[in-house]
DNA sequence: TCGATTGTCTAGCAGTGCTAGGATCGGATC
DNA sequence: GATCCGATCCTAGCACTGCTAGACAATCGA
């Protein structure tokens, strides 16, 4: 028993060396050159070795995004529990936000730009992903405002967030505003 | 000098028929179904023609781009221009913005989510692109609010529409709530 | 009519994601 | 301890990608 268990752990333990190279290769130099023969070459074992873990590239980035969304849950709570009141709760949160999504490009493409093959608002929405919208959930809910569905509260700031995730990454919009633009949003957005 | 004219006006229109062939491979079957060989058939000449066109893959899609940024400055402007008041201005214009995202997805993602290898909020920005953001501007320049600058508040209110149009596009947020999603947005951003 | 230029195509390169089939190694059985 | 079998891994290859060199043909000016 105790070989197969020894097995399995190494499986996982190789399992997890795929998607944390992944992920560095990504942050690195980009999805780009995250190509199976190179990341393949980097946890030395051959390309098929993959596919025995995971059924495609596809299902490596979406492996990537799962680990970014529980990390991004702990940030924003993490976040927004340090400061007191609504608004500095809102604040933090936001901040905390772009923060991740600056200092973790290439995970947070695998989240949200690219295809990681995961179901979203749904039922079989991986669990990482649903606790991430709670972490938002938990802090806009409050500052939602009367007979303002929380959910549906939650869905537009972050939208906006992600908007300007995106766009600042992109280089639509001239970082230098950001501060500003967050304070603008959550001074509009949420009722304190 | 008129064979000459001749040539270079069918140049022109040979041009025009890459962009709009793909263009319309893009919305029938994605990006990725948008390969030089599929599209150099489909125009019924060879590959190396597209590179007479155009310096590589990229630059066909930034032409996609550029044409769909004209038209949506046609589009935001046509329906702004035909509400009454700020308020219904506003909505128009958000709602037209996320209605031409969900109809022309392929043109939404050759704008803001594949690269083109367009500049954004730079000098040399093509003009399609400055226009567009500048008729976002006109009408939201003036529900901005006492004391915010209109440029800063165009963009994240831009952001918000972005994140709404990609989110929703990637199922990531349910469809139905699109409308009450636009009437908060409004409702909060925009001081009326 | 001839040479030069322009335009286009065929063929090919290096790279991609992915997979079939063979080799090799470990553990279980006699 | 020898043998077998199954799991594990790798080599080699497929069909595809974006892109380009070089051959070829059509067209133009002299």
């Amino acid at each position: 028993m105790s070989v197969q268990e020894r097995k399995q752990r190494e499986r996982a333990d190789r399992e997890r060396l795929i998607v944390a190279t992944a992920r560095e290769l990504a942050e690195q130099q980009g999805w780009d050159a995250v190509t199976t023969r190179r990341l393949a070459e980097r946890i030395e074992y051959s390309q098929p070795v993959l596919y025995s873990h995971f059924r495609g590239k596809r299902e490596i980035i979406g492996a990537v995004a799962l680990e970014g969304a529980a990390e991004m849950a702990v940030a924003l709570r993490a976040a927004s529990s340090a400061a007191d009141g609504p608004r500095a709760r809102v604040t933090a949160l936001a901040r905390a936000y772009l923060d991740f999504a600056e200092r973790n490009p290439a995970v947070y493409d695998a989240m949200f730009q690219l295809d990681g093959g995961l179901a979203f608002a749904r039922e079989d929405t991986p669990e990482p992903l649903k606790d991430a919208f709670a972490a938002l959930l938990e802090s806009l809910g409050e500052v939602a405002g009367d007979g303002v569905h929380p959910a549906l509260f939650t869905e537009v700031f972050w939208a906006a967030l992600h908007g300007l995730a995106t766009l600042t990454r992109a280089g639509r919009l001239p970082p230098p505003d950001t501060g500003r633009r967050v304070e603008l949003l959550v001074d509009r957005l949420a009722v304190l």
